[in-house]
DNA sequence: AGCGAAAATGAGACACTGTATCATTATAAG
DNA sequence: CTTATAATGATACAGTGTCTCATTTTCGCT
């Protein structure tokens, strides 16, 4: 069983059909997919799983810091990314949109930091930068010949 | 003029009083607000400014990192937080929603570390903490006892 | 195993956010 | 002032996400 479905289950969650299917959508998409995605992966495995519960599901796993919701581009559909142990780090490039993942080291010093000064609990951080990746990074900003 | 529009203008765009307008609304709230407190905003201010180019205008400045959408909740409406000098860094609390900015630093010695190593152009980034703020670090995670 | 309380589901109608189109207007350069 | 061009506003539209509620499923308990 995938270790986000047991942190469901220590949250007092019921471990559902669903939930399960939806989970496994998003851990074989490798952790990078949107909402329309989901969608339409749950329903060729399952028809029988209703939108509802997709929404739902999400909200819940956004919740526990499971996965996240993040922005590749304008304001249109947002993407959902897998949190493992709590934390995500990436590159968006603002002209292909293509994510480049990274892997971090400092911030769980500076977590704790915080956690002190401000008497806070953290679960987990999100880390995105944004700006153009190899291959984008002679030409404009998308928009600006616009 | 806010160094935002004098942004705008240096990147070929043109002063419209739509922009100026919309940019005001989201300085007057202190940097954090959502698309319906934009749109509800600038109605107010200047009724004759329609919806699409509210829409229009917080996709071109995600697209210069003057703003960066962000859920404070759920799956809902996006926010926005102003990005001042292209970056920004908060905390979710997950209980309240409420958002605390911090300050920050050692970010920077990352995002040149990173240009190097990925030979990519970065413009800005965006820091989120998900937890739970001092007042409600002693509460569940909201939905658990749902 | 089987029972039962309570959570979770699925269906579908609904509200709303965000998008596309296009004629009209405003910007800014010359 | 003129003119090319970007930007606008209105409207209709598409799609995402929400809500309700009867039905089903989970899971602790015996």
């Amino acid at each position: 069983m995938s270790p986000h479905l047991e942190r469901l289950k220590a949250a007092g969650y019921k471990l559902t059909k669903a939930r399960s299917t939806i989970l496994h959508v998003i851990e074989a998409a490798g952790g990078h997919v949107t909402s329309a995605e989901v969608l339409e992966k749950v329903a060729a495995l399952n028809p029988s799983i209703g939108r509802a519960s997709v929404f739902r599901t999400l909200d819940l796993l956004t919740r526990l810091v499971i996965i996240r919701p993040t922005y590749p581009g304008g304001s249109t559909t947002p993407g959902y990314v897998l949190m493992p142990g709590g934390h995500h780090h990436h590159i968006i490039c603002m002209v292909c949109n293509r994510i480049i993942e990274f892997d971090d080291c400092g911030l769980e010093g500076m977590a704790a930091a915080l956690e002190e000064r401000l008497h806070v609990r953290l679960e987990g951080h999100l880390l995105e930068f944004y700006g153009r990746c190899d291959r984008c990074r002679e030409l404009p900003l998308p928009g600006s010949e616009a």
